[in-house]
RNA sequence: GCCAGGAUGGUGGAGCGGUCAAUCACACCAGACUGUAAAUCUGGCGCCUUACGGCUACGUAGGUUCGAAUCCUACUCCUGGCACCA
């Protein structure tokens, strides 16, 4: 398997119109236009929101022009599949903010020196009605009403916004104005990707590509997802992240290595048929976090693992710090590791924290020497100096 | 503009005058168990109090009542429908 076969097939859902016809593109050694668009309102990307751009890399690697394109100007129209949060307007200044924190992260993945940034205001600020509606006779409303989503919201009585309608068509202006060659995005982007497809089609009689990927499962065994809190997030520490990945579910080892690493995929099919889900689900942590921090981060994170979790003992760091009472219920507030006087005696009474790894039973206990190691449950630890 | 429906804890969503700090589910926390932070089981999950109990909360502001998340009025915001547009 070379690059080029794993370019078309790993974390692929779908090629269209058809992987032969990438594939043929690709061996031709034509260099191709490129590009993933992203909305500038998301800033914290998880290993879910990564998984195109790894694909993104992947064309890089093979020298091809990538364009990573900021969505400034569809943001304020809005893809109101998302009705229940007010689309804030945001100002230039803020684009820029949230692309500089979004690109923080993301360049643990994509390199950015290698990729072209540019914002689609650039040329939708500019498309005046007259051409806007010139690009609408390019579609008919028979096409967005089929639509899954669009049929199942009429049928039931529910309303359709017009911008929801024509979201799509700038979409497909971009993809008109970047002159692309393959887009990239999520399955649930296929529609909107058509739109550039149609457009290139139409337009300029060219024919081009959409990839759309697969989406990873969270760490609850659902789709990974920012409201459902079973994202691992690409800031994550490295003890953080080591440990998320080590509490997903074995089935799922595979997909994490085929998704959230850049491992060949015949290193890790051996590793895993060779070796116990325990051992090869470290070996994807340890990948993980070597991919994301570094070698020595990751190293870190399995001693810690293995230290505190496997083996219960106390993590090599523990914070410090400095609080002014003796009570312990006290403690736990002024430390932060309960967030209430109630819920520090629920801990207690719950025989959650241990002082010098002894239960505590009694709201009354005083810390009676100086550094000790104060804990709640198995991972929260704080030494009281 | 008119009509109808709605706004409840981190989320979804009950409750429709007292027994509501608010059923339930999810998320979350602790305990047990385990190769694991998985699964499963147990307990918990506003704040203050060792406890008895108290306090603040159900969009906002008032009102009715011995008593309101529950009834009334106004306002704000959502969601539909209808109308109007020189």
């Amino acid at each position: 398997m070379d690059k080029i076969d794993e370019l078309l097939t790993r974390g692929v859902a779908n090629i269209i119109p058809g992987k032969a016809e990438l594939a043929k593109v690709l061996r031709s050694g034509k260099k191709l236009n490129v590009y993933l668009g992203i909305d500038p309102t998301a800033t914290h990307i998880h290993l879910g929101h990564a998984v195109p751009l790894r694909k993104l890399q992947q064309f890089v690697e093979l020298g091809h022009h990538v364009t990573f394109l900021i969505g400034d100007f569809t943001a304020l129209v809005g893809d109101t599949s998302d009705k229940t949060s007010e689309r804030p307007r945001l100002s230039k200044l803020q684009i820029e903010e949230n692309f500089k924190t979004y690109k923080q992260q993301a360049e643990k993945i994509l390199d950015f020196s290698r990729v072209t940034v540019r914002y689609n205001s650039e040329w939708l600020k500019k498309l005046g009605a007259t051409n806007f509606i010139d690009l609408a006779y390019h579609f008919s409303l028979n096409d967005f009403i089929s639509r899954e989503l669009i049929k199942k919201r009429l049928e039931s009585g529910g309303s359709v916004k017009l911008p929801e309608v024509l979201y799509p068509l700038l979409q497909g202006y971009d993809s008109l104005n970047l002159d692309t060659d393959v887009q990239v995005g999520g399955t649930d982007q296929t529609f909107n990707m058509q739109a550039g497809r149609t457009l290139l089609k139409d337009v300029k009689n060219k024919e081009s590509f959409v990839i759309t990927n697969g989406f990873l499962t969270g760490t609850d065994g659902r789709k990974m997802s920012k409201s459902w809190g079973d994202a691992i997030w690409l800031d994550d520490s490295p003890n953080d992240m080591y440990g998320k990945v080590m509490s997903i579910k074995d089935e799922l080892i595979p997909e994490y290595f085929l998704l959230a690493t850049k491992l060949p995929i015949s290193n890790f099919q051996s590793l895993i048929s060779n070796s116990s889900p325990m051992q090869a689900k470290k070996q994807l942590a340890h990948q993980i976090v070597l991919e994301l921090h570094s070698q020595p981060a990751a190293d870190a994170a399995q001693a810690h693992f293995e230290s505190t979790v496997q083996a219960g003992e106390l993590p090599t760091e523990v914070p410090e710090i400095s609080v002014k009472s003796k009570n312990i219920v006290d403690v736990l507030v002024e430390s932060g590791l309960a967030s209430s006087k109630s819920e520090a005696k629920r801990l207690i009474d719950q025989k959650g924290v241990r002082v010098d790894n002894k239960a505590v039973s009694t709201m009354n206990y005083e810390l009676s020497t100086s550094n000790s190691i104060v804990s709640v449950g198995s991972r929260k630890f704080i030494k009281i100096k």
